[in-house]
DNA sequence: CTGATATCAGGTGGACTGACATGA
DNA sequence: CTCATGTCAGTCAACCTGATATCA
């Protein structure tokens, strides 16, 4: 423990970040081309997963800041991919839900997402593939909301 | 494959980049704390592990853009951390070499992110963390240099 | 009063691009 | 003429902070 400690290559922390770097890059590129980027994916996905929702549960189911929820929002608003409406019951609230452009969109980049999976996953078998996202689950749990 | 595709909340890519967030947030209040950031411990630790280099074969090792390299060199110089002297044997090429300095600094650093990993694989034994870093390391092998 | 919500202004580190001069 | 190297200027998405106004 004293001349090597644990080589910075085989950290697996250095490892996820390099993949994220690569996860990032590649789906950076596909949604680029359909005029898009992580954010909207993000909030169109939890959209889609968990129904309409406030501004702020929004931002705490795909954990994205509510300061860039507001931004993102517009961008998807303005392109007719989601509605944001006051809600009746609550003189504060938003109430924001997928629209049918939205859910077209968001189709398309789960497609191009699955494909980068595939690429960043090469390599793996199956099992494999289903091994190291439960282990990645689990890990990312231990850090969830709270 | 209509109505559901894979959840957002189950691709291993989201998993990743969630767990990417996390670590870098962990290691960057430990960094902030010893006056240095993510580049500075990649740039020691490429030092360290392949020994002295030009500034570029030093970026290719711990995947830093050369640009980023000159910045993060100026700063690690100004503290002592490592030299940077003129090749004799190539008028333009750099050589960087770790000081003593540099490598205590290391050491506080690897410290720390041995702490932060402990933390971040938290509730994996052993054996599934060493799985999980074949894997990894597998799954980033394919997006290696070339 | 507290607390949650939506919004705006701003800052930061990491990743990247393009240009440029110099040397092998 | 190429290629690699070091340098500088600037862009960008993601992430985060703080302040403000509004409403339960």
């Amino acid at each position: 423990m004293d001349g090597t400690p644990e080589r910075l290559t085989a950290k697996p922390s250095w490892l996820i970040s390099q993949l994220a770097v690569h996860a990032r890059r590649m789906a950076f590129d596909g949604f680029a081309a359909a005029g898009a980027r992580g954010y909207h994916y993000r909030i169109l996905a939890a959209l889609h997963e968990f129904g309409p929702a406030s501004q702020a549960q929004l931002g705490r189911r795909c954990r994205v800041d509510r300061s860039d929820v507001v931004t993102a929002l517009g961008e998807l608003v303005e392109r007719g991919l989601v509605d944001r409406t006051p809600d009746p019951e609550h003189g504060r609230r938003n109430r924001v839900t997928l629209t049918g452009e939205g859910l077209k969109q968001l189709r398309r980049m789960d497609e191009l997402l699955d494909r980068v999976q595939d690429d960043l996953l090469q390599g793996l078998s199956a099992d494999e593939r289903r091994t190291l996202t439960g282990l990645l689950s689990r890990a990312l749990a231990r850090h969830e909301p709270g």
